[in-house]
DNA sequence: CCATAACTTAGCCATATGGCTAAGCATGAT
DNA sequence: ATCATGCTTAGCCATATGGCTAAGTTATGG
């Protein structure tokens, strides 16, 4: 990925990789700090930590380091640009579809008043 | 990626690209063809022929040659894996919530009860 | 039938990704 | 003061990604 990828971009890509989708299940239930984090994740920690810096940059999670412990916890509304394209990308389709149902009513219509002309 | 992504997997870093956002939206639009839909990028065919190849692998498209013309379709139903997922998740982080309050709610009747002993 | 249009294949390149090890650096426990 | 814990940094490696050009192949239009 380039520098300047947009918050769209960095989010789906993170959500890409099954290691950190199962990050952000975790972290559903509730904090948990790196190590806690790793340990269900067969996987060197630096290999790991990565991860957690993509989902982070994401804007998925958030972490807060306190003495020596980094604690990770779920952004709130983490998913909502996600869900608003989502969204637009149905209003989109159902637009189409819509125009495409009014295309074959209008259709329909010209046929009738050619079978039966008004006069 | 793998070899064996889920579809999961596809799909999301299917999404993880503004070029190929885009080619989903325009064909939220209705059908278009290879080059009608390449014209709008500033880019070599083969290199724009990658990303429709992995929208068709993630399912989001599907594409049907018809002469020398490939013809490309969203797909219906393309982004249902995807809901999917993200209901789960939200259905976890608000059970956790709940439990939460319950939580709050139990210490709080506690502190109540010892502040005013029930005998 | 021949040229052109619309892909398609092959292969090259630079950078990004996802893994690793080894070593460093704070902080908390003893 | 010292040692273990919990990251963190640096750097290496293989593969994947996203771009390119050049050279096919397969219809169609004239």
């Amino acid at each position: 990925m380039a520098k300047h990828d947009s918050l769209l971009d960095l989010l789906f890509t993170a959500l890409g990789d099954p290691t950190r989708r199962a990050i952000l299940t975790r972290l559903a239930q509730g904090e948990a700090s790196v190590t806690e984090l790793a340990a269900a994740h067969d996987m060197a920690l630096p290999s790991f930590m990565k991860h957690l810096r993509k989902l982070e940059q994401a804007r998925l999670i958030t972490t807060n380091k306190a003495g020596r412990i980094r604690s990770c916890a779920l952004s709130a509304n983490a998913f909502a640009p996600i869900e608003t394209w989502l969204d637009a990308q149905r209003a989109l389709w159902t637009d189409r579809l819509d125009r495409h149902d009014d295309y074959l009513r209008n259709l329909h219509r010209r046929r009738q008043d050619e079978a039966e002309p008004e006069n």
